[in-house]
DNA sequence: GTGATGATAGAG
DNA sequence: TCTATCATCACA
């Protein structure tokens, strides 16, 4: 199975693009390949996105280069995985919300908080690596183009600000998205 | 030091 | 729909 790493310049387009383009894509990981099956977008002038309001110790590896995984804490126990967009000092960045596994694997994978459990993604060891270093435990590798009528664009979830944004992205026929 | 906030998950 | 829970940030 081949499957080229992706490179730091797939991460410059606009953000929101990069959230759709990445479903479809494979994360590999220790223990195992996973394809992205729901992405959100969250932009410099997104009042939902946790660098809206500058730069802090927790957001710092959004201010990264291209292709930098943010791994941050909300509510006090939940990782969230982001994959950093824009050059360097450019907050933005795509949240991964759901995977689906390639072969059968036990975990849950549906929902940001779970998926980082089910992986082990912690903040102090995996907040601002690279996520496209193919000798890495963790990186993310081209799959399969998904067809923009297989895919369904709605608004965020579980965010107060910008809620309206339909910056979301899922593969509408997958059973692991979070919500629809 | 204190209070507010939140990109969740799970229960009712 | 509601809320438990806690790391992090803003402010004093």
């Amino acid at each position: 199975m081949d499957r080229p790493p992706l490179t730091p310049e797939n991460f410059l387009h606009p953000t929101i693009e990069v959230a759709r383009w990445l479903l479809g894509k494979v994360l590999i990981t220790p223990i195992g390949a996973l394809s992205i099956v729901e992405t959100e977008a969250y932009c410099v002038d997104d009042p939902a996105c946790h660098a809206f309001r500058g730069k802090s110790k927790a957001n710092a590896a959004m201010f990264g280069p291209p292709g930098t995984a943010y791994v941050h804490i909300n509510y006090g126990i939940h990782h969230c995985l982001n994959v950093v967009c824009q050059p360097e000092d450019v907050p933005e960045a795509v949240l991964i919300r759901a995977v689906e596994p390639c072969h059968s694997q036990p975990g849950a994978w549906n929902g940001p908080g779970k998926l980082t459990k089910s992986l082990g993604i912690d903040k102090a060891t995996h907040n601002g690596m690279t996520l496209y270093d193919s000798t890495g435990e963790f990186w993310l590798a081209r799959g399969s183009e998904i067809s923009p009528e297989a895919v369904t664009q709605t608004t965020r979830i579980g965010i107060t600000k910008g809620a309206e944004l339909p910056w979301r992205f899922y593969i509408t026929t997958s059973r692991f998205v979070s919500r629809r």
